[in-house]
DNA sequence: AGCTAATCGAGACGGTACGTCACGTCTTAAT
DNA sequence: ATTAAGACGTGACGTACCGTCTCGATTAGCT
């Protein structure tokens, strides 16, 4: 678990000598610096101290590890928070979204981003941490945007939000993870504007529930396939 | 790069001794058992070499590394091929091929899938390689499905196939790596039906209706982000 | 090049932790007792650093290769300097010093004298090293009994010192290396008494001048050979 | 231990496919020819068969390792016997024969004479055998000049052969073992002048330096490896 | 002013895995 | 039966990064 990054001001003042901000921000800076080159596996904590001018120790104090403190150095990089847009029109503002969404993908960041993902696969107690410090606050905005559009009635109320924005959002970065197929501003309309008729408010005629004959189910021994 | 792993016997056979059946698939084997209890990055090659009763040099000399033994190793235990679903009705056959993928996500294969998308953060040639052996033919069958559907004249053929496939798959993939809201059949079912509602034939009548009043493009300064 | 094996303790203290004694110790000594069973090739660094609770790294970073442990571990355990013997007669402190030597071969001692002459065979760096660390000052103390024989008026003058050291202890060095003759006390005798006849000053009487018709010399093209 | 190396013709012929010759030979000399180039402890087996163009597999079928394979092409390249020196006088026969040995060693052979023997000191077998194998014979023929020396009554008979001869030879080839003394034809006149005081019948008064020429210095860069 | 913490730099250290190399054995098909 | 080709197990190599630790040196609040 990470102790606390951020440097607290308020407490009254412990004995002795206080902790460096310099320190704290030599070490996020040179972690910046070191993740434009290389990727996160390849950063080595020795790397960073040195760069940052700071002994290990003092790194291995206040983080863990160095996944800890690429997240932090993500985060306080990425402090200025861009105001959702909101144009009164759900399907523009999530078409604008999903086209920062990918600009976003191209930058650095991006890159971090997916490796904050890749740490995860190994790491779950830093995917949690990863969830809880970026993901939920950025899920929450775009949550906002949802929300307007079932306000303004344009979209249907029954739809759990996650599940929507995973639909918008999901088919994004899973092509920016695995790159099967290209990505540009173009792709983002059409996947917003196809997803949407499924969002939309205005019912498709025949949106008949489906007569489906469920055929006897999978048999389980089949095994199944990732999609 | 991967050599040849998978072993040909066709051609005249070359001088020498052969080439091991039996180390081949022990190292496989094994790979796949150290894999139900640790995570590939956790997985070293002593660690196989030692368990498939193998020299390390014999695993190097086939394999650069090990995240292609781990690979094949997933790609030989896969093998038989699933059929996929053909129940007449596109949505059907969908909702039953995502709610196989979910299954197959709770599997260790499951993991192993993810832990490639990992791995292929920090080595895109090994992404590449991930792409080209498994994922592609995984979609190619899938893709039969979007078909039949379109030749049905149940859904839309104005759509490219890989964002309709996206747009289906992509959210459980996000969702499975990210883990950031729960996956089940229910789950399963609610995503495919409102994907459909975008991808089916019939069209929401004003699905025309783009009044979108496009403000200012977002200032290019403003830092764009995720979703 | 072999690092500063010895631990300098005069100067200030350089910055951050000290390097450990007990580690550089238990690596000389583990080596020491390591070559006690095997020779010096069949000795492995992993092995020298298991047995010494050392990790191979820290091995590595104050020694370049094995074979400059083991000197250093030779170095160590010779410290306690040998008196020179002073009889008062050059003949009879050579014959004393060359069963000095002797006895020598016959320890774990001596086989690493001849294994550090074997390794300087394919390692001319570490020969040389051998030559400044631990020969040239053997010689040089020797040397002070020829020189003493020289004041006394005991021994020619017109000798090089380098020549009458060889020639009183390279027989035995040869014979050591080689095993082609036996080695003990009575030869040490034999060898410096007759070794002597040709170093001391007082000629026999009548030394009759060499008439030696010298041949043609060797034709170029016959292969000289080995003593 | 070695096999037989050499390839005895008289018996009558086994079944099959008889041994080539070509084989042999090329071993030999392939490894001749990279002992030009590197020491003995850096050739490798691998590297001697595929220059002879051979599998390694018939090499280990003929001998049990590469030393022993280096010292087969030794002595095969050796094999011209070089007529030990008659000039009259013991005293003329051993510094030629000297001057012989030093010439020698500045050769390739002289080179492999050193690996061998420090080959020897992590295997006595080996030693003994290119005692057995190379040695003896060498000492066999200058044992003559010795002998030839006491009948003629030159040399003192109440003195072991072997001792003569390591007080002849021992220094030389510890000197170029090592290499801690220049070595060239002065050094062997002197060398040889100097032991003969001891070994000589009539010890003589005045050590008088013989006026003969001394053949041109071997270049100082044919001298291979250590001393 | 001195005392007492806490922090910081430097960097040594044990541990573990890496990927490579040479050895000597073994297998196979061809000669 | 011998050969060329070459796969294989063994085991050491020297390197790299991890996270811990031990040193003084520095700094600041507290006595």
């Amino acid at each position: 678990m990470a102790k606390t990054a951020s440097i607290p001001e308020t407490e009254p003042k412990p004995r002795g000598r206080q902790r460096s901000h310099v320190c704290e921000s030599s070490i996020l800076s040179a972690t910046m610096e070191l993740l434009e080159t290389k990727c996160l596996r390849d950063v080595t904590c020795d790397a960073i101290a040195q760069r940052a001018g700071v002994s290990k120790a003092t790194l291995y104090k206040w983080w863990p590890n160095k996944n800890l403190v690429a997240l932090d150095a993500f985060l306080s990089s990425m402090r200025r928070s861009v105001p959702t847009p909101d144009t009164g029109s759900a399907l523009n503002d999530f078409t604008l979204e999903l086209e920062s969404v990918i600009r976003f993908y191209a930058t650095p960041h991006g890159a971090m981003f997916r490796q904050f993902i890749a740490e995860g696969q190994s790491d779950p107690e830093f995917l949690a941490l990863f969830r809880e410090r970026f993901l939920r606050s950025r899920r929450e905005e775009v949550r906002i945007i949802w929300e307007r559009g079932v306000a303004r009635g344009e979209l249907r109320e029954d739809i759990e939000v996650d599940l929507a924005l995973d639909l918008i959002f999901g088919p994004m970065i899973y092509r920016h993870l695995v790159g099967h197929a290209p990505l540009d501003d173009l792709h983002a309309e059409a996947l917003v504007a196809v997803a949407f008729r499924g969002l939309q408010k205005q019912p498709c005629p025949n949106d008949s529930v489906d007569p489906r004959k469920v055929p006897a189910e999978l048999e389980p021994e089949k095994r199944p396939l990732a999609g």
